[in-house]
DNA sequence: AATTCGGGGGC
DNA sequence: GCCCCAGAATT
């Protein structure tokens, strides 16, 4: 019986990728280990995210708060800002949760169980094995969507995803070692990110090319089957800018639940087929000719720009008026930014 | 089991 | 345009 773990890791001592908060293969030989603190934080971003999108933030956030007791004490408002931009914003809001949980209840040391790291806000069964397994060197098993390919193809599995899940972790289990579960972890996934592509996988030069049965097959690249989804609708919405004559932008913070939750945003109305209009204040809005569009995960949104010189004293009944010293439009999410960017053109600095 | 969460890159 | 990405939380 040929040991398909120990092949990979071979493969992993030459190919591995390089990513800033990865220990390589020859350092954690020699005994080294990640900080855990480093790794929780690449993980969180890294879901369903690119390392691509990943480094820049990955660095600021180190930067910013080097330990997590930094990122505990910081203001929400910050971690907000500095998140700005990379998507799925719950994370932020539950990566500051977690690190508090970290400092208050684990005297912030991250705890090194899958178990334990579970339970903390953010941490679902694929970051708890990440974690226990890059950070702690236990032999847990990660299963993402690369596991979830390589393992549909190693053993040709055609039922979809993601009723598959739990045959597919079943397999993913059975190949993990008891040595070097750490690096067994991210070989498995940088075999899907490099070679297991979704499209066009390279089967030739793969590792696994010989004991893979949908190559054997010639059903590689059908496989991971997904269940069909279905597609994405288009919402309007209206949304009012105004710009005060010291230079002050009218924002308020959405609501921490639900979309772009807790972000800076524009007032403006709710997302359906045909908005209300709802000024945050009675002025002569103006519309601007061009509409700010973006894609979400679900559904497309159209955003009608409405926009207004305020006076000095205006009296918003909603948001707050942001001088430039507490505002940057670097803290807008992206849909947020476009609007930003359209209507910047009409409402320029006197 | 389905839905709700962002944004960007590849094709 | 559609698919994918080191998924989690909610319903």
């Amino acid at each position: 019986m040929r040991d398909l773990s120990a092949e990979l890791l071979a493969w992993y001592d030459v190919h591995a990728r390089e990513m800033p908060w990865r220990v390589g293969p020859s350092d954690r030989k020699a005994g080294v280990l990640p900080d855990p603190y480093a790794v929780w934080m690449s993980e969180i971003m890294l879901q369903q995210t690119t390392v691509a999108a990943v480094r820049d933030y990955h660095r600021k956030f180190l930067a910013l708060w080097p330990t997590v007791g930094d990122l505990a004490a910081a203001d929400d408002a910050d971690v907000m800002a500095a998140w700005a931009g990379l998507g799925y914003y719950a994370r932020a809001r539950n990566l500051l949760k977690c690190a508090r949980a970290v400092v208050a209840e684990h005297d912030g040391v991250f705890p090194d169980s899958y178990e334990q790291l579970l339970k903390l806000p953010g941490i679902g069964p694929y970051t708890a094995a990440a974690v226990s397994a890059i950070a702690f060197d236990r032999p847990e098993t990660v299963v993402d969507g690369n596991v979830e390919r390589v393992m549909a193809r190693l053993h040709d599995i055609h039922a979809p995803l993601p009723g598959s899940k739990g045959e597919l972790t079943t397999k993913a289990q059975a190949l993990t070692p008891q040595s070097r579960p750490g690096d067994y972890a991210q070989a498995v996934m940088d075999l899907g990110a490099t070679i297991c592509t979704p499209r066009n996988p390279a089967c030739g030069i793969c590792p696994w090319r010989d004991p893979c049965a949908a190559r054997l097959a010639g059903t590689a690249a059908e496989l991971p089957k997904k269940t069909p989804k279905k597609k994405t609708p288009t919402r309007f919405g209206i949304v009012y800018v105004a710009r005060r004559t010291d230079g002050a932008w009218l924002l308020e913070t959405r609501p921490e639940k639900g979309l772009l939750g807790g972000m800076l945003g524009w007032p403006g109305s709710e997302w359906g087929d045909e908005p209300e209009e709802n000024p945050p204040y009675e002025a002569d809005w103006q519309p601007l000719n061009a509409e700010a569009r973006h894609t979400f995960t679900h559904f497309h949104l159209r955003l009608k720009i409405m926009v207004d010189y305020a006076d000095i004293d205006a009296t918003p009944l909603r948001g707050t008026f942001l001088t430039p010293d507490v505002f940057s439009p670097t803290a807008l999410p992206t849909a947020m930014r476009k609007v930003f960017d359209l209507a910047h053109m009409t409402l320029r600095d006197n």
